[in-house]
DNA sequence: CTTCTTTTTTAACTAAGTTAAAAACCGGTT
DNA sequence: AACCGGTTTTTAACTTAGTTAAAAAAGAAG
């Protein structure tokens, strides 16, 4: 990319810096090579590294929003609640540090909170009480934030093998403690892992429901 | 704090800091001047600012299975869950940032690992699968951890006023989105809003077991 | 009192966020 | 073609933070 900056621009080689390199490889000077510009140039566009980051998770909330939309609903609230946690997560999951970087902040970007319009609309209007719509909302993103922060902890650990790794855990743990080293070793696959553990968040919020 | 330093005082030392300040606030030098010593004198006890990081982690995992310690099971393993989410969330609660922070590493420290293991024992015998124990706990865990992390959010956006305050958000949101607004003021008291989401999980999990 | 070890400080280096002023660029005007 | 005003980018420089090496200070042991 050679001159021409904008914020949209940075933003996006920024987000490529993070996926390159983590979070603590996004400098603004990082970035700025990335566009091919000195640092400095960045401050035009951006009022410091904190606005740059805030744009950037704004940029996340947006693609969350941007993978529901032109979804068939089915009808069935709860599974739209499933599709949204599969869509945060996704995003999430597309960048090095994603869950830790950008969860608490989810609702800052006007439009984005506006797009949520359309759902609470319709579910409210299938006759769920709207305390439990806001509940039943919290609670998936906080399972998702917690799940995916705990998931890629473990992804990137796989760098530095020697936390994390089931057999060095063994290994410290000795061997008087079989159920905690057979829960290091249960932990298969993320998705499936992720689908069941889901599923059983909506259970509560359906039984909670009285259905 | 006078000289004869030790990690144990300079991870206490950092956690002062750090409800002081905040993670930010949170530098070698700072660390050093609460302990009335230059910031290279920590070098001698720690081998970087990641290893003290980690272990301020490890210490307030401690603190979570010292607040478990000495309570009078039910018998009910629900039960257990319940309190284990309360006293991981009141531990995160007691520094700010807390979860943002600490998340993610609650599983190094081989002591505090060993010490889930007369839980589980206690669950499995009880009839849980194991796989169902593992399950319910990263569940929890995971709620929690979403949930504090945007408690924390907003707490600490008190400080700055323009974000997260219900008014400014809706004098942003414009008028037609009546269900997004009502969101942002129908998040009472903290507390009761984390028991009764916390209830719908474990509710959730125990209807998945089929009781 | 000397010597060896442990602990802390001094000095200094590097990287990062940020700012101010200068330079370069660009479109329109004479 | 030369000039001008505004926009954009660079140069230079300042500050803070993590870190290291070497020197100084503080203890303990003989």
């Amino acid at each position: 990319m050679a001159k021409g900056l904008s914020r949209e621009g940075i933003v996006a080689a920024a987000l490529e810096v993070l996926d390159a390199q983590g979070i603590d490889g996004v400098t603004v000077r990082a970035v700025a090579a990335q566009l091919g510009v000195k640092a400095p140039a960045l401050y035009y566009y951006v009022h410091n590294k904190q606005d740059l980051l805030d744009e950037m998770g704004t940029e996340i909330q947006r693609r969350v929003v941007a993978r529901l939309r032109g979804r068939v609903a089915t009808g069935d609230w709860l599974d739209d609640l499933v599709a949204y946690a599969g869509a945060l997560r996704a995003v999430y999951l597309e960048h090095r540090d994603g869950a830790r970087t950008f969860s608490g902040t989810l609702i800052t970007d006007p439009d984005v909170l506006k797009a949520q319009e359309p759902w609470l609309r319709r579910w409210v209007a299938a006759g769920v009480p709207p305390a439990a719509v806001f509940d039943a909302t919290e609670m998936v993103t906080a399972f998702v934030v917690g799940f995916v922060i705990e998931e890629q902890e473990r992804l990137q650990s796989s760098a530095d093998p020697s936390r994390y790794s089931p057999d060095e855990r063994d290994r410290r743990l000795g061997s008087e403690v079989p159920f905690v080293s057979a829960a290091g070793h249960a932990r298969h696959d993320n998705q499936t892992r992720f689908e069941r553990q889901l599923k059983t968040v909506i259970a509560g919020i359906d039984r909670q429901l009285g259905s």
